[in-house]
DNA sequence: TAACCAAATTGGTCAGACCAAAACAAGTGG
DNA sequence: CCACTTGTTTTGGTCTGACCAATTTGGTTA
């Protein structure tokens, strides 16, 4: 991943944040390129390297006349991890959206990976949901077997449209969420009943089952990660 | 949309075509800057500019020692289009996980819209969904009425982040449909079923059942595209 | 063979310059 | 007073040539 490593990504990082935080609004024109090198004392190259960047991102329009601040709604995937890290704490409203679209295209991936599974697949899906179902271990534990689990069935079925959004998603999500060690309390009870679901719609290969599954388990761990989100009284760590 | 109209824009198009095409493979080293600017007789600030968008794209690594190839795996979602465009027809592969990924995401859509809209809201969705049930016109008629569903579904869930990702997926599909002029026969039995499944599930407000409607619209479509998609009278596997 | 070091290469940045197109300001005609 | 045209300024797009730091490379030494 480029850190901000180089100026120019410094630069883009630095106006990215600006933007989203609304500190140029929608159709604005933002200083020109000389303008910008004067201000961040640069070469007029990195600042166009940081403004193509920005280009990519979809939160600019950089055309002959001046670059331009599009809308949020146009912009890229891209956005979102640094939208969600804009305050003090994530945007609980994103941090919903979020898990809830994850889970729906985990619950695609598993609705057309029991569509396509050979004998093999089949049998490693249900050993991992076997092994889920199984003991009961902590949170960083199970949620690491479940990663395993929904890698499996994105890499049978073998959705590249899916690969490259969730590999998008995942690089803005978890960046935040590991960044505060966040440790929710999941509903033990809905994880069990979504895995009885799971493991019920293999033997016949029900998809839509499966995937309604998924999805039980998502809606699960979107709340619980709410709840380990929301600001506690306790200062310091959580008890429990 | 920045077309190819700047000479950056269109070496970077020319090498993504050459990356996506495998003319280097994975992990290769690109030739330096500096050989790209002789090859294209162009600046290496130019070049520069190329690559930086190839990096956005997440197809190159362009760190000091040299720009690599990076898997397509780990590529953005703008790159579908280009893939899909590669050969003389579209991959009818690219094509299927495509309408079956929008497909999801709009049931997702509809799942948050029925869950959170008001009563005016509500009312537009019904007389929309009565509207698509009423006449059955062509199928540039049809599908237009279905968009405007499904944009007012995803303006009601109001969930940025399936935004976000439609844009880019729209961005990508939609020019290459057009390009085709594809005038699919979709299924009107199967249209007719899930337009009923979506009219009875709006008085509860069943967000599954919604959510399974538009998928089942989805697959039929995903069919009809597909089957448009063919090359005509080739008694080929699929009959029908 | 393995470790090591120096030269060549590469990306990152800077400076100053030119061009065409867009934006702007001023003047003009209605 | 408004609409239109004109000329100046600004802006992005590109080029040239240069320097630095880090990597790569290849030859040398232990």
């Amino acid at each position: 991943m480029p850190a901000g490593s180089t100026l120019s990504h410094e630069i883009a990082e630095i106006l990215r944040g600006e933007i989203l935080d609304q500190r140029y609004r929608e159709g604005d024109r933002l200083p020109s390129e000389r303008a910008m090198a004067a201000r961040f004392n640069a070469s007029r190259g990195a600042i166009r390297e940081a403004f193509s960047q920005l280009e990519q991102l979809g939160i600019i329009a950089v055309l002959p006349g001046g670059a331009r601040v599009r809308a949020l709604n146009s912009a890229s995937i891209s956005v979102l991890g640094p939208l969600m890290a804009r305050g003090v704490s994530p945007d609980l409203v994103l941090v919903r959206q979020f898990l809830q679209t994850f889970g729906s295209l985990a619950a695609q991936n598993a609705r057309e990976a029991l569509a396509c599974a050979d004998a093999a697949q089949m049998n490693c899906i249900r050993e991992m949901v076997v092994d889920l179902d199984k003991e009961n271990a902590g949170f960083s534990v199970a949620i690491h077997r479940w990663q395993r689990l929904l890698e499996f069935l994105a890499t049978t079925a073998d959705n590249l449209v899916i690969r490259l959004i969730t590999n998008d998603l995942k690089a803005q999500f978890v960046a935040q969420m590991t960044a505060l060690a966040i440790q929710p309390q999941i509903d033990k009870r809905a994880v069990a009943h979504s895995l009885m679901e799971l493991r019920e719609s293999l033997p016949d290969r029900n998809g839509d089952r499966a995937a309604a599954a998924i999805t039980t388990f998502f809606d699960a761990l979107t709340e619980s990660v709410l709840d380990a989100c929301l600001p506690r009284h306790v200062p310091s760590a959580r008890a429990g």
